[in-house]
DNA sequence: CTTATTGCAAATAATTTGCACCAGC
DNA sequence: GCTGGTGCAAATTATTTGCAATAAG
């Protein structure tokens, strides 16, 4: 989380202009400790500034994370996707073809679990993320490394 | 992965009707390792069986979800959230009102990266799920632990 | 026979897009 | 002044819902 001076200056660093929206959007989020939806960082910083657009805050959002100012909590969020097994397992994610592979790995079934304000933990899911053998290899240069939802292609079933 | 007699024993033990749609639905998911969306079963299924409707998909992996007869690789799913922390840290996850909160612990951050199929790790998430303390306690009985999309709340902010 | 489930069509919700205007540099 | 960013409204996409017809037990 950088002070509102420092993310001025990462945004220049990145080439992106410094708006008034920009930081506000983002001192929106540093305020919270919530992860907030784009309609609650909107509802927050319409507060105010009544003139801010959603789209504004959806596209800032983006922009935002594109750029590793910001994360997104649920990178795999666009769409609900299944599995047949229920056993405790984790997940290889690829982040370009959104390929998702499981991992079974004693190890790590057993993690320390954290302990935190009462919380009371009763499963948890591993998501490692990278790129697939396939993408690394065949992808000429067409990689699509930063979270966005570009690819519709699971990289085919089996195979 | 159930065998399908299982499966339809598991049904009937969870008082669940067998029919054939859900029997389809349930193979499709055992015929793929893809973590299909609810669209790829419909198409995958419509092969077979062309009367069935995508409403019908969504309503019984729903279904089959909340019986634990199968999982949803994504529980966050329906909204996307952002968080303004760009450091490697995890999450805790109330299931019943979907409060995120932040784990930052070193030793979780110093994981054994599995390898498998020439995937290239870049980074990892935990999620640990469970419920939080408010919801252990304040929530008179009204929980809905089955990963579900129900509340809206998010408990308020900072409190 | 009774209730759960299906399938259709319509509704909703989240997110994205096109485009004209405006602001940052 | 040039280019990227904003805001509006309309479009798209995923998912859900209401309801009548049908199948499961």
């Amino acid at each position: 989380m950088l002070t509102i001076p420092d993310f001025i200056d990462a945004c220049r660093e990145k080439g992106l202009n410094v708006t008034y929206q920009r930081i506000m959007i983002y001192k929106s989020l540093l305020r919270t400790n919530n992860h907030p939806t784009a309609e609650a960082i909107y509802h927050d910083v319409k507060a105010e500034y009544p003139s801010i657009s959603l789209a504004t805050v959806y596209k800032t959002l983006e922009t935002l994370a594109e750029h590793d100012l910001i994360g997104k909590v649920t990178p795999l969020h666009d769409l609900a996707r299944y599995d047949g097994d229920t056993q405790q397992h984790h997940h290889l994610v690829c982040l370009n073809c959104r390929k998702i592979m499981d991992i079974h790995d004693e190890q790590l079934n057993q993690l320390n679990l954290p302990r935190k304000n009462g919380f009371h933990i009763s499963s948890y899911r591993i998501q490692f993320e990278g790129l697939c053998d396939d993408c690394q290899h065949r992808s000429n240069g067409r990689l699509k490394t930063a979270g966005g939802k570009e690819q519709t292609t699971f990289c085919g079933k089996g195979a």
